[in-house]
DNA sequence: GTGAAAGCGCTAACAG
DNA sequence: CTGTTAGCGCTTTCAC
């Protein structure tokens, strides 16, 4: 019993230490330190009994005290707008995988599309030191980043850019994937098309309505101002925005969705209307191949792939100058696409 | 510029602590301490000195250092399979949500369905000391976590209950949702009904196999091994299965899915397959309503959230004894499984 | 090959 | 109301 002495002050529920390990073992503190690393310069009958030590205390090593020394935490952030959203779960799971190959850990956190949330979050990461972040940015000012990044965070946005400071980001085509979905759409003899959008504050929201619009003009057409709807993507809004869109005086015949959450809706409501309408979406859906819904696809384990190697790069001295990577996206042709428009 | 000293050391990047705010400020560390995490006793005056250092330092408060003094980090770890599984998404983003409400963050990590990576991994997070750990195991030992249990780390299983400790699970029916779709098919007219399963080895596997066999049985009706396969979701695997069950001696005309995972192999299957076959998968899948499948489903956010609120009525210090908390399953009649039986 | 001493940045305890 | 001292558990440095 005298041979383990406890510390008075149990703020870990009792934890053990490296000094109690020491004791224990009969050895010094900083022995234990080597052989918890790794490191050479201790015996193997000396590292058999701190490895036993170890076992029968229940000993873990207090990385919040080796962070503290170290300086590095081998943790990376992830700031996102909503892991059950299905387009940031894979975007994840490739950060984390690339994380994982370079000895860190991953922790991610929700914005809720909510910029204060986002900042609130980024920082607190920072706070807990995570050597390098990862922003899917909600605001559009990231100045409070400034002091983060200047104390050596490494800091990569990945598919929307950073606001008011140069950073790092990775993108995807939005503005290119939109025109030719759009195109397609038009070359299928549509003439009157709706887009139905994020809110305009969004940067990839805004860049697919630039595409659509450019779409249009390139191809001579007008645009209503009825057949553009941007905002929340719940399900309400984007129901009333499609009907509002099939029962004008100029009804159009087919949609452009600008996000996978506004598919799933025009889908549910154009299943159940009386004839058929066109639709194509940006990002592509599970079983959207079974219900044959043509999509603009991005790669979301790409980006968020992209993303990682560039923070790791940077965070091992690389990087130069802040870049912007763009990454393409895939039309996949399925049949909701290429409905002709009425009577064509 | 004197009245700044910097440290020759920099390890985060050259951070400013609260000593170097002290300094700008002309107070002592404490006053600095006590302003950075609203304590009472400081002027309004000294406040606003304090504050203005904090900004033009751009200094953040290093909570790495915070932690080692309060031994609590506001942090609890969740230990899953896949992010990128659409299951887990919604269950990550509730418990991230009633963590949210208690003051801490998330730090989730994918096992992958490897057992040694999800021992890696919980035991990373316990060395960074969250306070709490959510688990989805994916190995069936977790005596490896007693040390951490008894050191005072809350823990509770989700979806799967933990293998040889005990503790706290929350977990859904899925025996009886298993049983429910199988009698719901039988119901239908279907005496050949085919079992798709993950690997065996997992609890939730098993279970929904157990409630296969006892909707068999109740009906009087035998189950041959070939109308049962049970291993990895790989679509290759799952599809292979699916023809082999088609094409035996004793064809099956019904198909009862395990998961999300093999429900949508075993759908893609069947929409190429000659004559209708009916279905009904474990777990509910976006789109499915419009696809017409039945499902058994199960509420994610619903588990997450129930474990997340066990875990932090722990931390509070409640609970009492290890409980198992069974939450039930629904099931969504869609189309697929109530296709008859050919010829019937 | 091993260990003692110093200190990472913060908070608790106490003194002024 | 404010400041000083000690020390959280570890790694670094340097002496043995």
């Amino acid at each position: 019993m005298a041979d383990t002495a406890r510390r008075p002050d149990h703020r870990y529920g009792n934890r053990p230490t490296m000094k109690d390990v020491a004791a224990r073992a009969g050895v010094g503190l900083k022995t234990v330190s080597r052989v918890v690393n790794g490191e050479p310069g201790v015996t193997a009958e000396t590292e058999r009994r701190v490895q036993a030590a170890i076992e029968v205390l229940g000993f873990r090593r207090n990385d919040s005290a080796r962070v503290l020394r170290k300086g590095r935490t081998a943790t990376v952030g992830l700031v996102l707008e909503d892991l059950a959203d299905p387009f940031y779960g894979p975007l994840s799971r490739a950060v984390e995988e690339v994380a994982r190959a370079h000895g860190a850990l991953l922790v991610n956190g929700s914005s809720a599309e909510d910029p204060d949330r986002e900042q609130e979050l980024a920082l607190a990461l920072c706070a807990r030191r995570v050597d390098g972040l990862i922003v899917i940015p909600s605001g559009d000012d990231h100045r409070y980043l400034e002091p983060e990044i200047r104390a050596g965070v490494a800091t990569v946005f990945v598919d929307r850019p950073a606001g008011l400071i140069e950073a790092d980001a990775v993108l995807s085509d939005s503005f290119g994937g939109s025109l030719e979905g759009v195109a397609h759409l038009i070359a299928h003899g549509h003439r009157r098309i709706g887009f139905i959008g994020d809110r305009p504050r969004i940067h990839t929201s805004a860049e697919r309505l630039r595409g659509y619009r450019a779409a249009m003009e390139d191809a001579g057409l007008p645009v209503r101002d009825a057949w553009v709807a941007l905002g929340p993507t719940d399900p309400g809004r984007v129901r009333a925005a499609v009907r509002g869109m099939l029962t004008g005086p100029e009804p159009v015949t087919a949609f452009f969705a600008g996000n996978n959450r506004v598919t799933v809706t025009v889908v549910r409501v154009l299943a159940g209307h009386p004839r058929p309408v066109a639709l194509v979406g940006f990002d592509d859906i599970e079983l959207a191949d079974l219900l044959g819904i043509t999509v603009i696809a991005q790669d979301a384990a790409a980006l968020g792939r992209t993303a990682a190697e560039r923070l790791f790069r940077r965070l091992e001295g690389g990087g130069g100058a802040p870049e912007r990577v763009v990454l393409g996206t895939t039309l996949l042709v399925r049949g909701s696409g290429e409905l002709p428009p009425p009577g064509a």
